[in-house]
DNA sequence: GCTTGACCTCAAGTTAACTTGAGATTGTAG
DNA sequence: CTACAATCTCAAGTTAACTTGAGGTCAAGC
């Protein structure tokens, strides 16, 4: 099924994808890419490949983990190009990831909004300390945004 | 200045903060909290260093890492509370932050709308992919957001 | 036939922000 | 006096997403 007349090396999908060719390698032990070898051993591409880092960046952009776009890639057809209804699917929930993403910064501004000039920081009352509940039910994706406060130590 | 009567020990503090024990004895390390020590070496804490506590978790949430942390409340008084006037200055600027990654996200979320159904993610063409122009004037804080592309390997 | 650049593998290093573990000490309650 | 929890120090481990390095191979040009 892969037409053989258009098959890259590594160094130009890496130029055209503008990641190193350590990362292609990378993401190809990760299973995210895939090659074709040649008989001295190198790794061909095919142009596919291409479109595929472009997802995997635009997903990082998203904030999803390498390990979240292995699964999103699992969704999507393997060997052909995915269709806009493929492709729709998959945007769409992105979209309500950044939705989420942006609730909680202007949740975040909003606190900070109405700290500004008292200064409190008093834990207890102060609603800018003490996400509690706002992150709660965060998907593990956007933990990091929050600081993931860790579980009681002692309390 | 400190006055005696009320300091409390590691454990008591690390539960007050909602962090571990070893977060309180790393943040010193990193030199973002100090302690005194008992004849027998172990840290006791003024209370405020809770309040600080809470102005480093705060201060993650809206995306700083520990080393802007340090240089931020380098800009605060070491041993004095914070006045109103100290603290303005510093959310005010977290805000700018904040703000600034909440345009992206609504950047990013606008590109993804115009995407949806057209299933593109044409390199050259789509907005989505080829970030270079939104991202290039961010702070360092905020480069996980974007995935911070490598610079050009080849090309 | 030799040089050279692109490529290969495999292992180890990087950064941030902690966490975990080992082994020793303190200090308080019984 | 003896437990025993709470501390202590110092070193090493963790996770994500790569990068860097060492040492070797392939293939095109001269």
């Amino acid at each position: 099924m892969v037409s053989k007349q258009e098959l890259l090396p590594i160094g130009i999908v890496a130029g055209r994808c503008g990641v190193s060719v350590a990362t292609l390698r990378f993401y190809e032990e990760r299973g995210l890419v895939t090659s074709i070898r040649t008989a001295g051993g190198k790794r061909m591409y095919t142009r596919s490949v291409i479109r595929r880092v472009a997802f995997i960046k635009v997903a990082q952009r998203v904030g999803l983990t390498l390990d979240e776009i292995i699964t999103a890639l699992e969704l999507l057809p393997n060997q052909r190009t995915p269709t806009a209804r493929d492709w729709n699917r998959l945007s769409a929930s992105w979209r309500d990831r950044i939705d989420e993403r942006i609730r909680i910064l202007e949740g975040l501004r909003d606190d900070l909004d109405s700290c500004i000039g008292c200064g409190c920081l008093s834990l207890g009352t102060c609603t800018l300390y003490n996400p509690g509940d706002k992150a709660a039910k965060l998907g593990t994706g956007a933990r990091y945004l929050l600081g993931d406060a860790p579980s009681d130590t002692n309390a």
